[in-house]
DNA sequence: CGCTGCGTTGAGACTACTCAATATCCGTGG
DNA sequence: CCACGGATATTGAGTAGTCTCAACGCAGCG
């Protein structure tokens, strides 16, 4: 199961995973896990030994400041990596929550050192995951700091619809976003007001049809111009080793 | 060379890095380099097969928009690598540009790739290096998105002040910083004029003595109180292996 | 059936932006 | 040594994007 996630997403930058590279991951696991919506799979501060996969459901990760104010930073899905980085890491330095009912796969960190150990290429690729999620936060970083909030919220459907539709979740004409506003407003670091604002607007520009958790795309030119998008950054290019 | 400043920002991690890896480190170094100031040391979109560590001067990472507009993402300096995320990912997702005049040392992915395969706790050490600029991204999120912009250049000179004293190019009193405002407000996310206000309001509140690259911190827990900063993310920590 | 959380909408306030003018610094050339 | 040009710093005024406050509607749920 969590190799075939892996694979997918990682098809494009490495079409073949060796068979025992296969079988390492798959034995790395050491068990599954049924975690309940909103609630916080790994905390700010807290000193880890293990990665969690996401089989299926919807994460994010988010950061909070003192006085409550709150950042979610990342968005993640089935084949997504929660916190891979705790693993040279240690300790982590923000939140993981669940948006929805998640199972994850677990990965104790001795596993992960033991592959290090055996498998150079396959290590190699598991920092590449680690190594995707910046290229997306430095987009994030982008957007709110440059990008209008419609823009970013352009760029950020875009961005959702070539990552879904690599692993399979998403025809490419809609998406299944299980965002409250207010979660959405904390994605996007607007209020929540704003947030339904700029929903508003993309819907009132005909770009998209958007009814509670369900989105469907009208016009995707439109959405990506409106965004000024450039897929180039989700590495999905095959590239000679 | 090189192993000094990797072991100094890494020695509260990892305190004795074992001989043998570092002379592997050392011995990865195909040449140093001089690069002039205001010139890009890797473009956007470029294949790379090389990865470069600044040995003394300073870089940022940016990204543009087709528009014009640019988001600095992070700010480099001695003992940082600037590109080590490229040996993985092989395309550039965003720009690297000297902000000063820069002696850097040249790692072939080539070396790189025989590192992971001889050394699998100095690979990890590596990939903990991305991970750390990876954490510092992560903050700069949470400021860009949900701190004000006096709060967020207050905490941006707090992480400068820790990261320069880590590698002992700062006091804790003073720091030289070579940005003309217009990079501040590119770091920033605000436009120059309100960068400089920005600086200034710092100035009047007595936090800081700002004349041109010379910031001298009047108050530093004042900025930090300001900042609402919290040095964890910056895994000063040593902790057990 | 009333509570509670979320979505929606309006109004006024505030942060930050744009435009624009002036001042200062610094390297170059006369 | 000083005049000049270009880039940067500084300041003011008006505007625009976004925020806060607040009210109301709606749906799910015990």
């Amino acid at each position: 199961v969590v190799t075939d996630l892996l694979a997918r997403r990682l098809r494009l930058r490495d079409p073949v995973l060796p068979l025992e590279e296969r079988e390492a991951i798959e034995d790395a696991v050491s068990h599954y896990l049924d975690v309940p919506p909103d609630v916080d799979m790994v905390s700010a501060h807290d000193l880890v030994d293990e990665c969690k996969l996401i089989v299926e459901g919807w994460a994010c990760r988010y950061g909070t400041l003192p006085d409550g104010r709150r950042q979610i930073m990342a968005l993640h899905m089935g084949g997504d990596f929660v916190d891979l980085q705790s693993f040279p890491l240690k300790r982590m330095d923000h939140s993981v929550g669940t948006l929805t009912r998640c199972r994850v796969a677990v990965f104790p960190h001795a596993a992960l050192t033991d592959i290090t150990r055996r498998f150079p290429h396959l290590t190699r690729l598991l920092w590449l995951t680690t190594l995707l999620d910046a290229t997306i936060l430095r987009q994030w970083l982008l957007s709110v700091g440059r990008r209008w909030a419609v823009e970013r919220l352009a760029h950020l459907l875009c961005e959702l619809l070539v990552r879904l539709q690599v692993v399979g979740l998403s025809n490419g004409k809609t998406i299944t976003l299980p965002l409250t506003q207010i979660e959405l407003a904390d994605a996007l670091g607007v209020s929540p007001v704003h947030a339904h604002r700029v929903v508003s607007e993309l819907r009132d520009r005909k770009l998209v049809l958007w009814r509670g958790q369900r989105i469907d795309i009208l016009d995707r030119a439109g959405l990506e111009a409106l965004a000024q998008f450039d897929a180039t950054y989700l590495a999905l290019e095959s590239l000679p080793r």
